[in-house]
DNA sequence: GCCGTTTTCGGCCCGACTGTTTTCAGTCG
């Protein structure tokens, strides 16, 4: 059984949690810091370990010498004597407990002095027999308030799929829009940066009134319960499950309090020691120059630009905002200038209703155009896929002759708009493809992917999958990891030497745009431009309201820091098929 | 416990809201 990179992190983030039991200064934030890295680390912990021993695992940022050695006493031996010690002290079930909102280190260790409380299930009884009561700083409200946590850490628990729950929050936020006196409203958090999952919702307002918009919001008919109703800043839990939180500024703090709750965390402790350097100080309200430990001028506040460039940053994406190495980027103006949403010409994965897609050819057409693409690319599954009612050779041959037709229609009809042939072949378990070699070539575009033998060893999956990428007419790999958020891990892959042959072959990979797929993940975009790999980015549509799930691809396109050039599709079209094999 | 173009010692990001404490700690983002 492999370590993985959020296990040590979980591990790293409890002794944080311990040592603030304790009230022991600094040293909580410093392995706070060390979890979040490890936790979005690219590189498996484990690798950096074998390649480099204890020096290289120093090398991982905010890892010092005491760090390192715990981190190679759990790779070596599975567990950290200084966990254990501080688990025996007080022996709770800290993941689950911390979970339950408003109940933090402190009052987790008072509940286990005091009642004894261990685990979730103690937690429940200690508050429904009134008994939670009784002890000091615990009153009515509190214990309510437990109740409901631990039915939302027992019901839902962990995040939920950005594409899935936006259309939620892109209703409120036009519902806010329409109150009297307000002047904007801004979807920030984890949203605008547009990550795969979310675990609540933020918005901006700007108004000159607070009130009436907080008022508003914690009335509004889908909210289920008010966390907090204050006077700036309130915060609800909606009917599809998901917290939203609100901020009212004014509109010189505009462009500061963007930033601020725009995040990352991470990125914004750096923007804040910046400013501290610079003798300024950075708050949601503005940038402040300071004088005596006093604030005496605003320097910056109305916009995010403003904010950047004081701080001599070149102005920096939200999507970027993570800190994996941004900052130092935008000190020395080498920021990428990444793909821009509406740079997409084409979708070069689409599924119709002559395998299991949902519209006909034509109904994508009207779509597509509507949507402001040039081209679409129809790539229907092929016959091993027996359930989606997979294509084979005869078949596929008789839409290439639908396809002409269509063409044929719409160059009649004066529109500038072209269907491509192309399919979604299956690769086998040996890694030859359920097509053969001269129907495949007489497509525009060949995908390939794999549907079935998930579970085969790392090294086999991944010659597998190299050996198709070597079929001479394979153009892409389709959702090349074949995870699914939230409910299927990637298939065991060497990454890596994924990467390496598809730079060898000219294969490009797909950022697969389904909400709940995101395949390839950002961090795995970043590997492939490093390597200098071609990427697409496509809609996987099963139905022609799948087109504007485009945007979730882009995203996290953007997230991995992708340009223009490396996308495929967002080039001319002539362009893109002179690139292809 | 970590870190360094103000430092190898002495710092370490900042503010709102809640509940219960009669003046503020704890939690959260």
């Amino acid at each position: 059984m492999r370590i993985t990179n959020a296990e040590i992190a979980a591990i790293l983030g409890e002794i944080a949690e311990y040592l603030e039991m304790d009230d022991v200064p600094f040293k909580p934030r410093a392995y706070q810091k060390v979890a979040d890295v490890i936790g979005s680390l690219e590189e498996e912990v484990v690798e950096i370990y074998k390649k480099g021993g204890l020096k290289a695992i120093e090398k991982i940022p905010g890892v010092g010498v005491s760090i390192a050695e715990k981190i190679e006493e759990y790779i070596k031996t599975g567990r950290i004597q200084h966990y254990e010690e501080l688990k025996k002290k007080i022996p709770v079930d800290l993941r689950t407990l911390s979970a339950v909102e408003g109940l933090g280190p402190k009052k987790i260790k008072k509940l286990y002095w005091e009642l004894d409380i261990k685990t979730l299930a103690d937690l429940e009884q200690a508050a429904l027999s009134g008994a939670l009561n009784k002890v000091d700083g615990f009153g009515p409200k509190s214990t309510e308030n437990i109740i409901k946590g631990i039915e939302f850490v027992k019901t839902s628990g962990g995040r939920l799929v950005l594409g899935n729950v936006f259309p939620a929050i892109a209703h409120i936020k036009s519902e806010l829009e329409g109150i009297k006196g307000v002047e904007k409203v801004s979807i920030v958090g984890s949203a605008r940066r547009k990550k795969e999952t979310v675990g609540d919702f933020d918005l901006l307002v700007v108004a000159k009134d607070a009130q009436p918009v907080m008022d508003f919001f914690v009335k509004m008919r889908e909210v289920i319960r008010v966390h907090a109703h204050g006077a700036t800043k309130s915060s609800v839990r909606i009917k599809s499950g998901i917290d939203v939180d609100i901020r009212v500024v004014s509109k010189e703090s505009y462009g500061a309090a963007l930033v601020y709750f725009t995040g990352s965390k991470a990125h914004n402790v750096l923007l804040r020691q910046l400013a501290i350097k610079k003798g300024l100080k950075l708050n949601e309200y503005g940038l402040f120059r300071m004088k005596g430990g006093k604030e005496e001028k605003m320097v910056a506040g109305d916009t995010e630009e403003g904010i950047y460039n004081t701080l001599g940053l070149e102005y920096i994406e939200p999507e970027m905002r993570e800190d994996v190495g941004e900052m130092e980027l935008a000190q020395n103006h080498k920021l990428p200038s990444l793909i821009q949403y509406d740079a997409i010409k084409g979708d070069l994965q689409i599924q119709t209703n002559w395998s299991d897609g949902a519209n006909t050819i034509e109904e994508y057409v009207d779509a597509a155009m509507r949507l402001g693409l040039e081209y679409i690319v129809i790539t229907d599954h092929t016959k091993r896929l027996t359930v989606a009612n997979g294509l084979d050779e005869t078949r596929l041959l008789e839409q290439m002759k639908v396809i002409d037709g269509v063409n044929a229609k719409l160059k009649k009809e004066g529109k500038k708009f072209t269907v491509l042939k192309g399919s979604e072949v299956d690769i086998l378990k040996d890694g030859t493809l359920d097509i053969a070699d001269e129907v495949l070539k007489q497509l525009d575009v060949v995908g390939a992917s794999v549907h079935s033998y998930f579970n085969l060893s790392r090294e086999a999956q991944t010659k597998r999958i190299i050996a198709a990428m070597e079929n001479p007419h394979v153009d892409i790999i389709f959702h090349p990891t074949g995870r699914v958020i939230n409910r299927r891990p990637a298939y065991d892959i060497d990454i890596d030497a994924i990467i390496d042959a598809a730079k060898r072959t000219k294969t490009v990979l797909e950022i697969n745009a389904f909400p709940d797929r995101l395949d390839l993940k950002d961090e795995y975009v970043r590997k492939c431009i490093k390597a200098g790999v071609k990427l697409s980015i496509d809609t996987d549509a099963h139905a022609v309201a799948h087109l504007p799930f485009l945007v979730w691809g882009i995203g996290q396109a953007r997230r991995g820091w992708a340009e223009t050039s490396d996308i495929i599709n967002a080039w001319p079209v002539e362009k893109m098929k002179k690139m292809l094999k």
